[in-house]
DNA sequence: ACACTGTTGTCAACGCTGTTGTCAACGCTG
DNA sequence: CAGCGTTGACAACAGCGTTGACAACAGTGT
């Protein structure tokens, strides 16, 4: 049953786009094989390029896509947003979109989509961080610091929570399984913390970055 | 030409994770395959699996056996080491760490291998930070912000960096492909700054995050 | 000295992967 | 109605991680 050209065509780029993020974030990013996506679109796997160069540009598609939800939450920072409240609803914005889409998240944190959605959002971070009158090579090192900070955190985040569940299990509990049973005799500090440190989530840590940077900008004003 | 065991063995361990870090860092994680690694040994591909469970396991040996240097870099911090250049010449050593083998810091930043190395590198690290006198659970946020941040952000940099070459054109080139032709009339900030955002290095990113990470801690100390 | 046992490497094979080239079916334009 | 460009199907390629059966050897117990 050969499909055919024109405007009643089976796929599109957009909806490739979207099986592809629903796939990857039901069953993980193992599960996002051409095959795999294929079958889900009803289509043989090599249909896919008609409409993309290779699988990465699909996946820089993918990353593009979840920063639009990101655009979204920042529509209504105004110049009267004081910029301690827009970056935080910045970095919250992008922790959000760690949580909903962690797999695309962990295969793109390191990368440059140059996408629409990705330059509105550098455009309005940098406009936050301009006002506050620090020079130009500073302006750009506290972007810089406050976006890759809070990408790579979320990233390494969403990274380790995605891993395959057989790799997975081994990473988790190895600190409940290896660091909560060091001895007392060579490992004190370990010994004594490893407990505490089991109990220190990813989001303690994300919004502690937060104030941490926020707090640093703040130092580089004066 | 079938080969035996014993002592006079061929293969071990040791020489295989050697062998294996080596072409990881000389050739990318992609050629880091159990068919070439096979060839690299002079050996079939299968008889890796004498000595590893599977691949993730050789992964984290590798990674554990990079963390040595790290190791080795830290052995003159003393309890009389001040808390922050003690810090300071920790994150030194990561940062060395992630340029010496960009690839293998790409490929577990994100994992916890519980080996003896990375047992040793908490251990110093909490030692660090308990003597401030914190309480508990001030401690362990502070330990896990500093470890994950510098982590994450020197992962993210080799992950970057060691991209396959077709692909990391793309990522590398992105900043000054399409932010530098963004028009002033709708970009205006990204307009800008974009040739000085082409300047920030890395490493400056990575220092700058080393002051703002003691600069939090001392403001937790009052 | 000899058979036994456990270890290690070889080999063939399985089911995947991303990707290419060829071909057929279809909509649109002349 | 012919031709053309677009789109999907299909077969195929080289590579991947991994498994199971088999052979060669070292060391051990008798």
């Amino acid at each position: 049953m050969t499909r055919a050209a024109g405007p009643g065509v089976a796929l599109s780029a957009t909806t490739i786009v979207d099986r592809a993020l629903e796939l990857a974030e039901r069953e993980g990013a193992a599960a996002l094989s051409m095959r795999r996506l294929g079958r889900e679109l009803g289509v043989d796997a090599t249909a896919f390029y008609r409409h993309f160069r290779d699988k990465d540009e699909l996946v820089l598609a993918l990353a593009d896509r979840t920063i639009e939800s990101v655009l979204d939450r920042l529509r209504d920072i105004t110049p009267d947003t004081g910029w301690r409240s827009a970056l935080r609803r910045i970095a919250d914005a992008m922790w959000q979109q760690a949580q909903e889409h962690p797999v695309v998240f962990a295969l793109t944190f390191a990368r440059s989509t140059g996408g629409p959605a990705e330059r509105q959002v550098v455009e309005i971070i940098l406009r936050t961080l301009q006002p506050l009158g620090l020079g130009a090579a500073k302006t750009v090192l506290l972007y810089r610091l406050f976006m890759d900070t809070l990408l790579a955190l979320a990233g390494m985040g969403c990274t380790a929570r995605t891993l395959p569940p057989e790799i997975a299990e081994k990473d988790v509990t190895a600190w409940s399984r290896v660091y909560a049973a060091l001895p007392h005799k060579d490992f004190p500090a370990t010994h004594k913390h490893a407990p505490a440190l089991i109990g220190v989530t990813d989001h303690e840590i994300f919004m502690a970055s937060v104030d941490s940077l926020i707090t640093y900008i703040e130092s580089q004003l004066a």
